[in-house]
DNA sequence: CTGAAAGCGCTTACAG
DNA sequence: CTGAAAGCGCTTACAG
């Protein structure tokens, strides 16, 4: 048999009501400092923990955080949410929180276990993750049964009022063409996704206004290429662009895309014997980048991963603040991660000699 | 306020306990179809859900399972758990129980808090995942605590008891040897990682084993290597293999190492225009990987990703059925994944001419 | 400083 | 077929 209050409290000679209060501070219990250091040791000694049942019953209160998701195919999405887990995970054990990962196949399973989830009061918050087309009726909901969330997402201009969290897109770009222009260069093509989703048309955004507010110049628009994270079309496109005559050929890259772009991109230039690097003459290229990432053979400047570890340390305190309730609640997060020098496997290439 | 037992019972006139012996389909109660089916209709008109808190008390069961681990510096760990994490939260989801991730930097922290969850009964059962050295404890203490577990790891000559799953490391390999042998390569090197564990061990095990078997000698010790996960000292050794007479050169490479080994191996052939290929002239390859995995240019059969998930899939049911110790146990599951084609980026490489 | 009592929302014999 | 009652293990006013 487990320890419980009454074992702790009865060896003691006290009241279970006396041992709980010390055991959780309450403020208006009072116990000699003696008496309350008897009950932290042999509470300690009989390995006391209290049953998470009977307290989650009792208090109203789980200390639990659901963290739920429609699976995708697309497998960086699920490596996204591998990190995502690990982390997040790791900030709530460290706040007291326990996190429960629930995954379904289909939109109406999400919607139907967050109902679920609500009226059984299995948890105190739920963090929803996905594309905004799935979060957003999901957020409906849980706000409808007053169940308290945090929705990865863009969806400030809609609900402003919701627990949100993304990267600051615009931003993200505006540090790479920065970068790039910083190095020396001056034309610069754009590799990013061909979606209609908000942190796409967020990346977008931020190219062409850097771009023109650097260059004062809007980009060329035969240098703009829209592609699916594939290498084939990437390698197609980078490759005649590299084969356009030196005034129109791109010596820089932004990249919004994923990493079989930086891959197409790593080999059109190899195919010339060229790599990237962080220099005005040659190729350079910034970006964002998938997790996990390595070049394989230059150097570059990337938002790692784009950070999600990061994203995740970054809101957990807001989400423990907005679940104590003692601070007013910043909804709308805008993550800035930071832009640096990407690992690269260094392969050696081409006719160089090998050790 | 949401919808509790004695609601739905009030609204039928009913008392709360026979409403919940036919929500639970307690077979000791009593109730005409006409009344169950009012039961099962008004619980549903009115959403309701019982509370787990409750429902964990009274029972003494949670419907929830712990997977916990200590947090890796490698990645290639941090990958697996998160493919791993996804599969075995929707296994378990099909089955009725909430998976709850917890992990922590230190060992220390993870016995803690594995006492912890024994004692306060969070949950029905608890899934160890990481290297031997860690879990082995860790089972132990779960094992002294009456707390029912799953363990990865290969356990079986130490503690044949303990309910526990991995790979047939011995098998695979045995699977790659047979496959290049097959293709008509009989001058194999293998690649594989220089640490002292279980798999390892397995791995190395069934490559000279199988190699003894179907080609009737020891394998040439020179070409054994064995490397961390990184490109380099993979490079160097596969690019000296190549380097050798024609008497001496490897034609195949069975590989028991990381995603590093395979881009090295791709990319020593690429130096001299080679790449690999199913046949039995040219080059060969096989092995396992790490997971996502796709080779940059050739072609290959291998253990995609391991498979973590399927080895997830594959357990579960077992898990299962020890909680509910309807059937007989069988400890230690060895999983045989599938050797099957990688899939390829297809970069075409060097004088090739690109479209 | 201390203790008896009610309550959280279920489940489960048990008596009718 | 049905219902009153005790119990799961805590917390929390409240009375002393």
């Amino acid at each position: 048999m487990r320890t419980r209050l009454k074992d702790v409290a009865a060896k003691l000679n006290l009241s279970p009501a006396l041992v709980s209060g010390v055991l959780n501070n309450r403020n208006n219990v009072w116990a000699s400092e003696e008496t309350r250091a008897r009950i932290v040791e042999a509470a300690a000694a009989l390995n006391y923990h209290p049953s998470a049942a009977a307290q989650a019953l009792s208090k109203g209160k789980t200390d639990t955080i659901v963290f739920v998701y429609r699976r995708l195919n697309d497998p960086a999405y699920r490596l996204a949410y591998g990190g995502l887990v690990d982390a997040l995970s790791a900030e709530l054990q460290g706040a007291g929180y326990d996190l429960v990962v629930t995954n379904f196949a289909t939109q109406e399973e999400v919607l139907e276990h967050l109902q679920k989830l609500a009226s059984s009061r299995a948890c105190d918050a739920v963090v929803l993750w996905g594309r905004e087309a799935d979060t957003e009726p999901q957020a409906k909901l849980l706000d409808s049964l007053k169940m308290p969330f945090l929705v990865k997402g863009r969806h400030e201009s809609s609900h402003p009022a919701w627990h949100q969290i993304d990267f600051d897109h615009e931003w993200m770009m505006e540090q790479v063409v920065e970068r790039l222009v910083g190095l020396g260069h001056t034309k610069i093509a754009y590799l990013g996704f061909p979606h209609d989703e908000g942190f796409v048309h967020g990346l977008r955004r931020g190219f062409f206004d850097t771009h023109r507010k650097l260059l004062g110049s809007d980009p060329d628009m035969s240098l703009i290429g829209e592609f699916e994270d594939e290498v084939a079309p990437n390698l197609n496109c980078v490759s005649k662009w590299l084969a356009l005559s030196e005034d129109r050929r791109p010596s820089a890259f932004a990249i919004g895309a994923g990493n079989r772009a930086w891959q197409a991109l790593e080999c059109s230039l190899a195919h010339l014997g060229e790599q990237l690097d962080n220099r005005a003459t040659g190729y350079a290229a910034a970006g964002i980048t998938s997790s996990p990432f390595s070049l394989m053979f230059g150097r570059a400047n990337v938002f790692q991963g784009i950070e999600i570890d990061n994203l995740a340390r970054y809101v957990t305190p807001g989400l423990i603040r907005a679940l104590s309730e003692k601070e007013p609640l910043q909804f709308v997060h805008r993550f800035r991660p930071a832009l640096s020098e990407s690992p690269t496997l260094a392969i050696p290439l081409g006719g160089q000699k090998l050790s």
